[in-house]
DNA sequence: CAAAAGATGATTTTT
DNA sequence: TCATCTTTTG
C-alpha cells in the first residue's frame, strides 16, 4: 500500500494539493485480513473519544448507533461526509478491524476525501485496510480476485464508454442495420440501462415487454445487438463499467460460497449517496448486508439527480420496507447556507410529491435575498455574472474561488468562458474532455492494454495503424470479418499468420507489416514481463513511435499532446515508485488496473486555486461556494425540455434546481435570458417556472446594477422593477435589437485583438492548452496573461517560446514532486532546454524545462 | 491512404 | 454553433 494520501500520516495534515493525475484511489483499498492495532501509540485514542464534540446531537446519534440497518437522511449542507467519516472512525475506535468495514462511494474523489478525513481522526495506520472506494473500483477488485469464477481473466480490460460505443457501432455495421435507426449512442444507453437493471441478453430477449417496446419503436434487433455486444466483450476479456456491477451480481448469484466469503468479510457496510444507487448496486449491497444487517446508507432523496443513468430514488424511499428493523436518522441542520437560501430551497422542493419528509433549517444569518436577473441575451447574462464577480472581488469581499457559475447544459459554458476571458477573470471549467479521454492518452494506453491483454479488440484496432504503418481499412476490415466468422480475435491471426494467410488472401507486404506489428507487441510483452511499469511504459512510448509522431515543436497541438504523453509517463513513474515503496505490484498490468477507473475529476491542480468555477449543476453536487450564479433559468432549458414531459422528469429537474440553490453559502443569483442562441439560431425564452416556485419572500426582482461606465455596465437595459416579471417588455421584435446590443458589447472598450479560437482550446483540453496554443496577441503582456487565465509562474514554467524559461543557474526552484532544489546547469536550445537540478530531497535530476513545470522560488 | 469538404445531430454523465 | 463522423477528392 502506498498512495500519496498516506502522507497524511506524518505529523500534520496536508490537503492533497500537489497530487497529480495518478493519485490512485483504487489503492485506497487493500485486502489484508491480518491483525491490526486499533489504538496507535501517539495518543490518538484520547482524540477519538473526544471527537464526538464536533458533532451535533443528531449527528452523534447517527455516528454512535452502529448496529443494524440505518438510514441517514442528510439534508443539503448538513455534514453528511462528516457523519460518515466519524461513524467509521467510531467503529475503528471501538475495536472493529478496518478490513471488515466496507464503505462505498460514487466518486474516487469522495472516497479519497473520506479516507483522508478518517486518517486525520484515527491515524493513517489504523485506517489503512479499510475497504473504501467507488462501487466500480471495489468490485473490479473482487472480480479480479475471483477471476476463476467469472470467465474473465484477472487482467481483464475495462472498456470506457467510447470503447463500448465503438463496439456497438461496429456490430450495427456488421449486421447491416441502418445506423439512423440504430444509433450507437442510443443503443449503448439502452444496453447500459438494462444492465444496470441486471437484465442479461437472454433475459432481454425473453422479456416480452422490452421486446414489445423495441418492436413498437421499430428497433427489433436491439436484443441481438446486446447479445453480440456481450459476446464480443467476453471475447475481448473486457468489461464495461456496467459489467463490473452486473458481473459481480452474477458472481454472487452463481457462487454462493464466494458471496458468503465477502458477506463474512464485511461486517459493516456504509453507502454514500444512496439515492443515486442503481438496481445493480442496490442488489450487491443488499446481498452483502444480508445476515448481519449492519448497513448504513447516507443520502438525500431531494438530491437524486441521476435517474437517467439508472439511479433509483426508490432505493432510498423504500429502505424502510427493505429493512423493517431500520433506524432513521435525520440530519436537518444546514451549516452551509443562509436562512434565506435554505428556506427558499425548501419552498421549491416542497412541490415534489415523492419525498421523505424533513425540515432542513439553518441557524446562520438571514442573508441576502435571492436575486433574479432578466437579461436580454445570453451574452448579457455572461456579462452580468462577470460584473458581479468583478464587483465583489474588487471590493475585497471575495476571492475568485468563492464563485461558481452553474448551468444546466455544457453548451452554456462557452459564453461564460468568453466573457470571463475577455475580462481577465480566472476560471476553470469542469466537465470538458478529460485527460484520459484525449486521443493521445487513449492511444498510448491502448498500447499498454494490448500488451497486457492480447484479446482487447478496441485497443488492437486503435493502434494497429497508429502511428501509420500501412495497415489500412481494407486490411482491418477483412481481418475483422475473418475473425468474426471464425471466432477469433485479431491477435490470434497476426501472431501466427502462417495459419491464416491463405484464407485471408493478404499480399506479402501486408502480411509482413502485420507480422512486424505483432513482433513489436511481443517485444513489449517481454519488457512488461521483466521491467516495471515505468520502464515498460517508456519503452513502449518510444518504440511504438508515438513520441516521435508527436514530437513537433512547430505544431502547438502536438506540443500539447506530447506534454500530455509526458504527463501520463510521469504518472506511471509516480505509480511505480509509490508501489515500490510499499512493496506492491509495480507491473504495467498493475498500473492499468489502477488507471482504468480514474477520471481527472479526481485531480486538483495546484494552480486551480483562485479561480471561478464553471460547471453543470450535476457536477456541482456535493460542492459549496459562497456565491453562486445560476444561468439559463428558462423553460425548456431548465427545466429541460427532454425531461419535463413526465411528472417524474419534472420532479427530477426540480431536485436539480434544489441542488443548484443549495450549493450557495452566502448569495445566490439566478438569471434568465429573453433570447438565447440554440444550435446557431436565436430563440425566445420564457423564464423558468422554478423562479416563480421560490416563495416570493425570499427573492428580489429589483436587480441592483452598477452605474453606467463601471465594470459590468454593459449589462441589460431591461430588468424587473418589482414583482415577478413585472414591467417586462413584449418579447416580439426584441431579438434584432438585442443582437445589435450584443455586438456593441463585444467590441466596447475591450481589445478584440485577442482571439484564441476557443474551438482549438477545447479540442486540446481547456485552459491547460491555452498557454501552448497561443502567443499573446496583445501588446500588453499583462492583459494577455489575464486572458489566458494563467498565473505568471505557470507561464514561465510551461512556456514553449524561447524567452519563456526565465531560469538561470544558481536559481532556487520548486518542483511538484521533487520539492525544492537549485539549478546547477542549463543546456540545449529553446524550446528544449534541459536543466540539471539538485533537489534538497531527491538528489540531482535532469529535467526538460518545457515539461518539468518548475517554479522559481523567490529569494 | 490522407486531407478536405460535406452531413449530421446535439441534456445531464460520479464509473 | 460546432464537434464529430462520413464521403469525396487529390
Amino acid at each position: 500500500m502506498h498512495s500519496l494520501f498516506y502522507f497524511a500520516e506524518e505529523v500534520e495534515y496536508r490537503p492533497p494539493k500537489n497530487i497529480k493525475s495518478f493519485t490512485n484511489h483504487n489503492m485506497l483499498i487493500s485486502w489484508k485480513p491480518s491483525g491490526l492495532e486499533i489504538i496507535n501509540e501517539e495518543g490518538n485514542f484520547a482524540a477519538m473519544t473526544d471527537f464526538l464534540k464536533h458533532l451535533n446531537e443528531a449527528q452523534q446519534k447517527a455516528v454512535k448507533d452502529t448496529e443494524g440497518p440505518a438510514l441517514i437522511i442528510a439534508g443539503a449542507g448538513s455534514g453528511k461526509t462528516r457523519v460518515l467519516t466519524y461513524r467509521i472512525a467510531w467503529l475503528l475506535a471501538n475495536g472493529v478491524p478496518a478490513h471488515t468495514i466496507l464503505a462505498l462511494t460514487f466518486t474516487n474523489k469522495a472516497a479519497a476525501e473520506m479516507k483522508e478525513r478518517i486518517n486525520k481522526l484515527v491515524g493513517a495506520g489504523n485506517a489503512r485496510y479499510l475497504w473504501m472506494g467507488t462501487f466500480h473500483s471495489v468490485f473490479s477488485r473482487i472480480l479480479r480476485a475471483e477471476a476463476g469464477h467469472t470467465g474473465y481473466s484477472s487482467n481483464f480490460t475495462i472498456y470506457d464508454t467510447q470503447d463500448s460505443r465503438n463496439v456497438i457501432k461496429a456490430i450495427i455495421k456488421e449486421m447491416l442495420l441502418d445506423d439512423q435507426v440504430y444509433k450507437p449512442g442510443e443503443i449503448y444507453g439502452r444496453i447500459s440501462l438494462v444492465k444496470n437493471s441486471l437484465i442479461t441478453p437472454q433475459a432481454y430477449a425473453s422479456n416480452s415487454s422490452l421486446t414489445a417496446e423495441d418492436n413498437r419503436r421499430r428497433k427489433p434487433m436491439i436484443a441481438e445487438i446486446y447479445k453480440k455486444y456481450r459476446q464480443r466483450c467476453v471475447a475481448a476479456d473486457a468489461m464495461d463499467f456496467d459489467d463490473l456491477l452486473l458481473n459481480t451480481n452474477i458472481l454472487f448469484r452463481d457462487h454462493p460460497g464466494v458471496l458468503d466469503k465477502y458477506r463474512n468479510a464485511f461486517r459493516y457496510i456504509l453507502v454514500d449517496e444512496y439515492q443515486d444507487t442503481n438496481y445493480a448496486q442496490y442488489l450487491i449491497v443488499s446481498k452483502l448486508a444480508s445476515g448481519h444487517g449492519n448497513l448504513a446508507v447516507v443520502g438525500d432523496d431531494a438530491q437524486s439527480i441521476y435517474s437517467f443513468r439508472g439511479a433509483r430514488i426508490e432505493n432510498i424511499l423504500n429502505f424502510k420496507k427493505d429493512y423493517p428493523g431500520y433506524k432513521l436518522f435525520k440530519l436537518e441542520q444546514n451549516y452551509r447556507s443562509t436562512r434565506t437560501i435554505v428556506n427558499a430551497a425548501n419552498s421549491v422542493i416542497a412541490r415534489n410529491r415523492n419525498r421523505i419528509s424533513k425540515k432542513v433549517w439553518s441557524a446562520n444569518e438571514e442573508g441576502d435575498r435571492i436575486k433574479i436577473a432578466e437579461c436580454a441575451t445570453d451574452h448579457l447574462e455572461g456579462d452580468l455574472a462577470a460584473g458581479l464577480i468583478g464587483e465583489k472581488t474588487a471590493s475585497g469581499d471575495a476571492g475568485f474561488s468563492d464563485f461558481a457559475i452553474l448551468y444546466r447544459t455544457n453548451a452554456q459554458s462557452r459564453i461564460f468562458e468568453e466573457v470571463l476571458r475577455r475580462r481577465g477573470i480566472p476560471y476553470k471549467v469542469y466537465g470538458s474532455l478529460s485527460f484520459y479521454q484525449r486521443k493521445e492518452i487513449k492511444d498510448l494506453l491502448a498500447y499498454f492494454r494490448l500488451t497486457v491483454n492480447k484479446r482487447d479488440l478496441e485497443a488492437f484496432y486503435r493502434i494497429i495503424n497508429y502511428p501509420a504503418r500501412g495497415i489500412g481499412k481494407t486490411t482491418t476490415d477483412r481481418l475483422n470479418r475473418y475473425c468474426n466468422e471464425n471466432g477469433l480475435v485479431p491477435w490470434d491471426v497476426i501472431s501466427n499468420p502462417g495459419l491464416h494467410a491463405g484464407k485471408l488472401g493478404f499480399n506479402r507486404g501486408t502480411v509482413s507489416r502485420l507480422m512486424a506489428f505483432a513482433g513489436m507487441i511481443k517485444g513489449f510483452d517481454q519488457v512488461a514481463e521483466t521491467a516495471d511499469a515505468w520502464e515498460a511504459s517508456q519503452a513502449i512510448a518510444t518504440s511504438s513511435g508515438i513520441l516521435k509522431e508527436l514530437f513537433d515543436p512547430r505544431s502547438p497541438e502536438n506540443i500539447a499532446k506530447y506534454e500530455n504523453i509526458q504527463e501520463l509517463l510521469n504518472g506511471v513513474r509516480e505509480f511505480t515508485e509509490a508501489q515500490k515503496v510499499e512493496g506492491e505490484d509495480t507491473s504495467l498490468a498493475g498500473f492499468l488496473r489502477n488507471v482504468s477507473l480514474l477520471t481527472d475529476q479526481d485531480t486538483d491542480k495546484p494552480d486551480d486555486r483562485n479561480k471561478v468555477t464553471l460547471m453543470t449543476v450535476h457536477s456541482a453536487k456535493g460542492l459549496e461556494f459562497r456565491h453562486v450564479f445560476i444561468g439559463g433559468l428558462e423553460e425548456e432549458l431548465f427545466p429541460n425540455h427532454m425531461a419535463s414531459s413526465t411528472p417524474e422528469g419534472l420532479e427530477e429537474e426540480r431536485r436539480l434546481f434544489y441542488v443548484a440553490l443549495t450549493r450557495a453559502g452566502s448569495t445566490a443569483t439566478l438569471s434568465h435570458s429573453q433570447t438565447r442562441y440554440r444550435w446557431g439560431t436565436p430563440v425566445m425564452c420564457k423564464p423558468s417556472r422554478f423562479i416563480e416556485e421560490i416563495d416570493s419572500k425570499f427573492v428580489d426582482y429589483t436587480f441592483d446594477l452598477p452605474a453606467a461606465g463601471s465594470p459590468g455596465s454593459e449589462r441589460l437595459p431591461g430588468r424587473y422593477t418589482e414583482g415577478p416579471f413585472a414591467g417586462r417588455r413584449p418579447q416580439s421584435g426584441y431579438r434584432m435589437k438585442k443582437k445589435k446590443d450584443k455586438s456593441q458589447v463585444r467590441t466596447d472598450n475591450e481589445t478584440p485583438a485577442f482571439k484564441t479560437p476557443l474551438r482549438k482550446l477545447r479540442r486540446i483540453g481547456r485552459d491547460e492548452a491555452a498557454w501552448s496554443d497561443s502567443k499573446p496577441a496583445s501588446a500588453n503582456p499583462a492583459e494577455a496573461r489575464d486572458n489566458l487565465s494563467n498565473t505568471p509562474a505557470e507561464q514561465a514554467s510551461v512556456g514553449t517560446g524561447a524567452d519563456a524559461s526565465g531560469f538561470s543557474p544558481g536559481m532556487t526552484v520548486e518542483h511538484d514532486r521533487f520539492g525544492r532544489g537549485t539549478i546547477k546547469a542549463l543546456e540545449g536550445q529553446p524550446p528544449n532546454v534541459r536543466a540539471t537540478v539538485v533537489f534538497d530531497g531527491a538528489g540531482q535530476k535532469h529535467l526538460l524545462l518545457k515539461f518539468a513545470r518548475l517554479r522559481a522560488v523567490s529569494g
